[in-house]
DNA sequence: TCCTATCGGTGAACCGATTCATTCATCACA
DNA sequence: TGTGATGAATGAATCGGTTCACCGATAGGA
């Protein structure tokens, strides 16, 4: 059992065929007699044989038969991201078309770890999912001259993008509250990771920020801005209760994740502070918590799963057509979900 | 930009270095003196050379750099199964290690391309988490002769194994109800994927099911056995919604899994019954949001970042040291833990 | 001055398949 | 019976690296 490799080459010679047929008896069977078919099966079966080596096929093929996914360390994380499994599910549901696998590119703890993992792995392109302008990985994935497609973040690189027109989805939402009547009104933002000098319109963080004064005008108040760092409940909450607890607190929020407005309203409670009637929030992403929050959150819908499809599916064509042509650039369109908050 | 692939061979040309050389200073940059590894990586960058081609160095290091993950369809299509992350995360943690990829095999709507998948991936071992036993997939992956973990099912198969033993867990279940004085008891069940014939200490269905009944002793009623199809809260809300309404309802309920308790607690809050004072649920996973259900869900904990870690441990070690030696198995303990409910 | 380590570099074998031009045999048809 | 067409099998080239036995040159020691 323990014996050595069996090889193509190996069980040719059992069937007493050349490695050419034995080759095609598995990969082209109607090139070959039925006889050889069957002998060189047999062969195979007798010997063990785990079928063709696929590292070898690949080297000879030339094509992988995977994509690789490089994603932030949030999915990792799972719980903290809502956003991701609708995600993940569009870009499973494409690929499986063809059969191709998803190779995971996780962020690990050292930085360069991902990169080498990026640099090294069997792949036919990547998907870069929402990652921060500087990680390594990015750069690597780059330096494989791989299509690569990109989504959410960061823009503004070179490769085909798939995301959302964060401004005017801000926009909108911050509209909403002005249509209220509301006049402070407070924002719970990611913390950017804009190096400096970039152009402004490349980070989604500042795209969100711009929206939400462009919809608010006159009742933009940048002191009402708190950065909330990690996504996640606590820091929200965190800064939600401090802002309510100033003399003329916000009557309402604009959070750039339902998460942020989770911790939201999580500190409106605590307060006692009624939702709507003492304080408005608005999300983002419509993730699958937000319809059943109490009350069901008003946010800013994200098509997740159509992100997926489309970012594989461009993928794909790249991959098939030898990734020449204009990098496309497809803005999803987002809708303000309005719910009871 | 689309002229040919750059090949290592172009790059030693360049610097006017052997192949040899040139592989050497990308991959053993300690066997080169600095002037030719200098002239190499200076011929690499002006040629846009992007590093060796992993499908090469794969194929003559026999190394893949890959894992499998094998699971069932339940975590492509909607991640429901709140199991997941936690096994996800402590899986990444282990292989994060190496540096080690991870390849997602999901379930494929066409049997058979999952299975062509699991031939076809440049891997170096499979986990196989929680698939039923007559899975395609299973069994191309014994076929290709690789070391394999297998997690929670299928039990049985000759691989190394890791999971919780569930007869024990659903007892201890079972047996806190039972002190609870509970007598009509009714249990909310997988589906069991049993193949005729098999050995019954195989299917974790089964197991749980023997271990409630153990639990259960006396009170044990094979006609408040429910099948709920699938693991979600949709169908234990029927099914428990039914039983509540029978002449003589069941006091309390031990589902098979935190999911189907969700949907158990809905059924009793529609009808008004309330828990624990009218009816006891006990679930089983103690996924996240158990501990936040209304009321807090008593269930069974299952270790499941721990199994992650333990399963790519053991498949890294087996892998290491080519996999050789006594299939291991690893049973972790479970705890219930008595909330609410 | 001669001998022997040491170091850096070379070149060919090899990893395990796929592919395709070529050869060989068979068969149908004129 | 000769000719072309058809179909199957062969074998060598190739994919792009890695590895390792070997070799030449330089330096150190006797």
């Amino acid at each position: 059992m323990a014996e050595r490799r069996v090889r193509l080459r190996d069980v040719a010679e059992r069937a007493g065929v050349s490695v050419g047929s034995a080759s095609q008896a598995f990969g082209r069977p109607e090139l070959v007699s039925d006889a050889v078919r069957e002998r060189v099966l047999a062969a195979a079966e007798e010997l063990g044989y785990p079928g063709p080596d696929p590292a070898a096929r690949r080297l000879r093929t030339g094509r992988a038969g995977a994509v690789g996914l490089i994603f932030s360390e949030r999915l990792a994380y799972q719980f903290t991201d809502p956003a991701a499994p609708p995600f993940l599910r569009g870009v499973s549901r494409e690929i499986e078309k063809s059969p191709t696998g998803l190779l995971l590119i996780p962020d690990s703890r050292r930085r360069d770890e991902g990169a080498r993992l990026v640099r090294e792995s069997v792949v036919d392109g990547f998907i870069v999912y929402s990652v921060p302008q500087n990680d390594p990985r990015m750069e690597a994935a780059l330096g494989r001259h791989l299509p690569i497609v990109t989504v959410d973040q960061p823009r503004g690189a070179e490769t085909p993008f798939v995301g959302i027109d964060d401004r005017a989805a801000a926009r909108s939402a911050a509209e909403h509250v002005r249509e209220l009547g509301h006049d402070r009104v407070a924002v719970l933002s990611f913390v950017t990771t804009l190096e400096p000098g970039t152009a402004l319109e490349l980070d989604l963080t500042s795209e969100r920020l711009a929206g939400y004064e462009d919809g608010l005008g006159a009742a933009w108040k940048s002191e009402l801005v708190r950065m909330c760092r990690p996504n996640a409940p606590g820091p929200a909450r965190e800064a939600t209760l401090e802002l309510l607890r100033e003399p003329s607190p916000p009557t309402a929020i604009l959070a750039m994740s339902d998460i942020l407005a989770f911790g939201a309203l999580e500190a409106a409670e605590e307060l006692g502070v009624a939702v709507p009637a003492g304080l408005s929030v608005v999300g983002f992403d419509d993730s699958p918590g937000a319809a059943h929050a109490s009350p069901p959150l008003t946010t800013v819908s994200q098509p997740h799963e159509e992100k997926g499809r489309l970012a594989a599916g461009a993928l794909i064509e790249a991959i098939e057509r030898g990734s020449r042509g204009e990098p496309s650039r497809t803005f999803l369109p987002t809708e303000l979900v309005v719910r009871e908050s």
